[in-house]
DNA sequence: CGCGATCGCGCC
DNA sequence: AAAGGGCGCGATCGCG
């Protein structure tokens, strides 16, 4: 095989003597190339380009590319006279060369992606899922590596985890200036050969180089739990969560009627019509002077850029006011209106909005890089901020997210479980002796800093106390546990002071968490289960911004950990369940499975044994416990 | 017209 | 710069 050479396959005979050359290898990296109007959804994306690379050859694999390199007109923008908008005229290329189709080309490769060999990608969810089409739905099977997760689990505050910016940042190459990945298909032939070819170069240069940089820092068994969760995030994506396309159609009908009305209380208490989604509108309506047409209210806080804020809490501060009550009422609406039936159905012609539901089914993503301690983010859409089945609306929306016919969901959560990684972590005596005895944490918080029994704690106090908890875990000041506990900031000042009292271990805990990350280099905590969260702001000499990183350091040790023990029942709870049963959705301490209605019971024990089994239960000194619920719809949950 | 910043808000 | 940690997304607005 050639050096890293330019090596485009053409026909069938080549294609098997390379695909045996990477049989004998160990591990190899690749990557697709997708087109058309679905080129980022991975389980609907074509895929016309894939390329391959492994120690010293990489080679690419056209199948389907329209364009060759003669160009024949260049790309225009021409004014359409109906719209009045610019129309798009791409490019124009000469025929392409003749090129292997899809049909050929993967039962070629079916042994090799079917083998043990590792295989390396760079974010691999997307190019794993998108592979699976090719093969019955089933993704390449397992040792995974991604390199997109390795170079997060080595530097997790960087902007971009992205191919082209970390290739820029360790390999000091900048080779897609012309962002030819965006859009393949409008690019000539030898410029995408090119582009995919080093795409699977660096992603496998990458691999080595950050494979040595895991075990330097001892990340290496928190990849490994990472290169199971991808399987198991690979699986969910597939498999997608089934939604009421039926009743969402309901809901936009019902929450646009609605909007309407209350546009109509907003611009009658207003006096006027206005840009209702305006801002800048809202606040001169609302705070201006009454002789200029505004309300005169007197604004409660100020945003960042030092305006007067118009969000919830400032209008929840004028209940008397028309105007600020519609538009609380408006927001609502509007919210659930746009940002959820919306979102999900999307709106014809605006490619800014595509609708979510393919086959039934939305198939989030759920980004295992996303966040900076550990935990997953979610998107396209995201299924982690769906309002709770509290209010009606609510209840509407998460009730959309449903069992098939004949199956149920078993909804498991976690309880107080950064309470219980604190307890856990700082040994707090009446924390820990809580929790063994199965009392709600918030309830014993209060009973220790008001001091009484615990069926004396009042609905009041325990609120209270819960403020004192969220302190605790996000290091909060007194002034936001008054806010909570809708007390003055001095009785606020008193109950932190009698927490400490109550809950020395706590404090002496943080302290301790502080002094150990500033003296690494660079300065970090480490989870649970070993991941690292960098924090380089420990060692600032300003005051608030070295305060702000000492937040986030206790909160990352906390939260990050809770994602460790969550990441480790999923990869638990995917292995035990057996065909038919299936993961669908994790939210950061929740996990949503579906099985068949006659097999709820059997579903049930594995998701109870996944989540506190002895493999998970070991790793804390403190008892987990779990809620769990089998139910038709999620919303039923709770 | 595309993009980023800002504001606001849903979740844990 | 930040005295509540972590996210994604919609609408608006100003910039290039």
């Amino acid at each position: 095989m050639p050096r890293f050479s330019n090596n485009i396959i053409f026909d069938l005979d080549h294609l098997h003597s390379v695909v045996g050359h990477f049989a004998d290898r160990d591990a190899f990296a690749f990557d697709v190339e997708t087109f058309g109007p679905n080129r980022g959804v991975a389980h609907l994306a074509p895929v016309s380009w894939l390329s391959m690379a492994t120690e010293g050859a990489a080679i690419v694999i056209p199948m389907g590319h329209p364009n060759g390199d003669r160009l024949i007109s260049r790309a225009t923008r021409k004014k359409n006279k109906d719209t009045n908008k610019f129309d798009q005229i791409p490019a124009v290329w000469a025929a392409p060369p003749p090129q292997l189709r899809p049909s050929q080309v993967w039962p070629v490769l079916e042994p090799l992606f079917f083998s043990d060999r590792l295989k390396i990608a760079h974010n691999a969810t997307f190019d794993l899922v998108t592979v699976a089409k090719y093969f019955n739905d089933t993704p390449p099977c397992a040792p995974y590596a991604d390199t997109i997760v390795q170079s997060w689990l080595l530097d997790e505050n960087r902007k971009s985890q992205g191919l082209k910016e970390i290739t820029k940042d360790y390999w000091g190459h900048d080779y897609d200036d012309e962002h030819v990945g965006r859009q393949v298909e409008i690019h000539p032939f030898s410029k995408v050969a090119r582009y995919a070819y080093l795409d699977a170069k660096y992603t496998w240069l990458h691999w080595r180089r950050f494979d040595a940089l895991l075990q330097a820092e001892g990340l290496d068994q928190i990849m490994g739990l990472e290169m199971d969760v991808l399987k198991v995030l690979t699986k969910m994506r597939l498999r997608g969560a089934k939604v009421d396309a039926d009743t969402l159609e309901g809901l936009y009908s019902q929450f646009t009627e609605e909007l309407v009305e209350v546009e109509g209380k907003v611009y009658g208490a207003a006096g006027a019509r206005f840009n209702i989604n305006s801002v800048p509108q809202k606040q001169k309506l609302l705070y201006g002077p009454k002789a200029d047409g505004g309300q005169g209210l007197r604004p409660l806080k100020k945003t960042d850029s030092g305006n007067p804020s118009t969000d919830a809490e400032s209008l929840e501060a004028h209940p008397e006011n028309a105007l600020a009550s519609a538009l609380l009422e408006y927001a609502d609406v509007d919210k659930m209106l746009n940002t959820y039936v919306l979102g999900y159905m999307g709106e014809e012609g605006n490619p800014k909005k595509p609708c979510r539901i393919y086959d039934g089914r939305i198939h989030a993503d759920f980004v295992q890089y996303g966040t900076v301690t550990g935990r997953f983010s979610c998107r396209e859409p995201n299924l982690q901020n769906i309002p709770r089945p509290d209010t009606d609306k609510g209840k509407q929306l998460r009730g959309l997210f449903m069992a098939d016919r004949g199956e149920k969901l078993i909804v498991a959560d976690y309880g107080q479980i950064e309470l219980v990684v604190l307890a856990h972590y700082s040994q707090a005596a009446a924390l820990v002796d809580g929790f063994n005895n199965g009392i709600d944490a918030h309830t014993m918080t209060a009973a220790k800093v008001f001091g009484v029994d615990f069926d004396e704690v009042t609905k009041a106090m325990r609120s209270a106390a819960k403020g004192i908890n969220f302190a605790v875990v996000y290091g909060a000041g007194p002034e936001k546990v008054a806010a909570m506990a809708s007390t003055s900031v001095k009785e606020a000042k008193g109950f932190l002071k009698v927490h400490q009292q109550e809950f020395p271990e706590i404090y002496r805990f943080k302290d301790a968490v502080l002094r150990t990350a500033r003296t690494r280099k660079p300065p970090h905590i480490r989870t649970l289960l070993g991941r690292k969260r960098r924090l380089p702001g420990l060692n600032y000499s300003q005051k608030d911004a070295r305060g702000y990183a000492e937040r986030q350091a206790v909160n990352s040790l906390i939260q990050g950990s809770a994602a460790d023990l969550i990441k480790l029942a999923m990869v638990r709870l995917d292995k035990a369940l057996p065909e038919g049963m299936d993961l669908l959705l994790t939210v950061h301490d929740e996990l949503v499975t579906s099985a068949p209605a006659d097999r709820a019971d059997e579903a049930e024990a594995i998701v109870r044994d996944a989540m506190l089994g002895e493999g998970i239960s070991k790793l804390l000194s403190v008892p987990m416990t779990i809620d769990l619920k089998v139910v038709d719809k999620w919303a039923e949950a709770k």
